[in-house]
DNA sequence: CGGATTCTTGACGAGAATCAAGAGTTGTGG
DNA sequence: CCACAACTCTTGATTCTCGTCAAGAATCCG
């Protein structure tokens, strides 16, 4: 409805790399980026809530998101984590009258671009690689899920939680002097390997006391990824 | 598998109850029909492979299917049954040069339509609707894999199993003079619900004794199906 | 009838959730 | 600068679920 004029033509964070975008021409990017709207996020804030209906396509430019699903009795089930560059809302596109289907809430400080109900119509038309980049993003998250799925009925909680390290530190580490470094809470890692915070606080000490990590408090640090690569060749 | 030549177009099942087919138009199904192949298929006969080539578009019509992956140490992983009117195969079409992400198996003798690559082509021009009705196809399979993925995520077994039972009545019963017959071994059972076939028994035993439900070989009879929706209000 | 499936039941043990208690960190305000 | 509160993490004891193994019963089929 309201697309906000802007003087300056919206910019993507420098260095974004984006498998959404890569998937349109240069001119339709240009295009896409003249009807965004630029928004600030912080953490905790919900930016998408599973069952309203879906008036926003968006792109998120800074930060992380969590992307999960509300259980009735008010858990989170964890789905997967957001990054830079990812693509969500796409039920904006996809169907046409549609709710969305995942809740996600923003973890961390950051920045979104943002196409309301209009301006997708409108880029829908103008665009006409838009549609197969959601169709592929679509497809991308059907597939991680499935891998998802694959690594949460590994049978025992030490696999599952070496697996979730593994992937979080390619998702979301950064490297730091004594290695890789992970910014998660053990509450946060319990919770996308889907097991109890207890259970993460024993297998994180045993493999401290082994050397293979190192913990503080809200952060892990990986000298190296490949103990955990090979304690699971699965799935 | 053997390829039925037909001097005629390809019929529909009588009958046949299709989404995917629903969002296209009377026209353009008719295009869809001439274009199509129909092939019988028997229980154990692997109609898609993951990883291979996607070469083939493909609608079950008559028979069931089992849609797994295959984890490194040979196990299945099962993600859903397919039931006449669902699509596969849609990775011939979403992603260009592309292969399958998932295995699917006939469980039942049956037989399917099928498009090659060639005719997928050909058809995308054709059927304006065919490629939003893939997306939405492939966006129904994202969210029943999410519902799938709570499910699983059950704490008890006995929660999932009730879940499961609710699920396969809905998708592959049939309703006879006892109530809803559902034609599964526990086995099946046991793979779908991704628990052991003795905690399957166990389970079903137990719901026997109280009444719930009767067994016989192959089969599971519910007279209703409320106690267990009832068992589990969640996700 | 004999053999192959399919199902049942019991005993056992490994793994993980829960509960409880406390230790270690971080941040705040006096 | 210290004291206190809030948060995060650790560890042990306990309980329970479920997978495994073993044995055998029921059903189906040629």
């Amino acid at each position: 409805m309201r697309i906000k004029k802007r003087a300056v033509v919206v910019a993507l964070p420098p260095g974004l790399k984006s498998t959404f975008l890569d998937a349109l021409t240069p001119r339709e990017v240009r295009v896409l980026l003249k009807g965004a709207r630029s928004v600030r996020i912080s953490p905790h804030e919900v930016l998408q809530q599973e069952g309203a209906p879906a008036r926003r396509l968006w792109l998120l430019g800074t930060g992380r998101v969590a992307v999960y699903r509300l259980t009735r009795d008010g858990n989170k089930l964890f789905l997967r984590w957001g990054a830079p560059g990812d693509a969500f809302g796409l039920a904006t596109i996809v169907r046409a009258p549609a709710r969305y289907l995942v809740t996600i809430e923003a973890v961390q400080e950051g920045s979104i671009l943002a196409w309301d109900l209009a301006a997708c119509e409108a880029l829908i038309s103008r665009c006409p690689s838009l549609s197969k980049a959601v169709n592929r993003a679509v497809s991308k998250y059907l597939e991680s899920l499935i891998d998802m799925f694959g690594v949460c009925r590994l049978r025992t909680a030490e696999d599952r939680l070496a697996r979730v390290l593994v992937e979080s530190a390619g998702q979301l580490g950064h490297s730091g002097p004594e290695g890789i470094e992970v910014d998660l809470k053990n509450e946060e890692v319990a919770l996308a390997a889907h097991m109890s915070l207890f259970t993460v606080a024993r297998h994180l000490s045993k493999w401290q006391r082994t050397g293979l990590l190192k913990k503080y408090r809200g952060k892990i640090v990986l000298p190296s990824l490949s103990p955990f690569g090979t304690i699971t060749p699965d799935t």
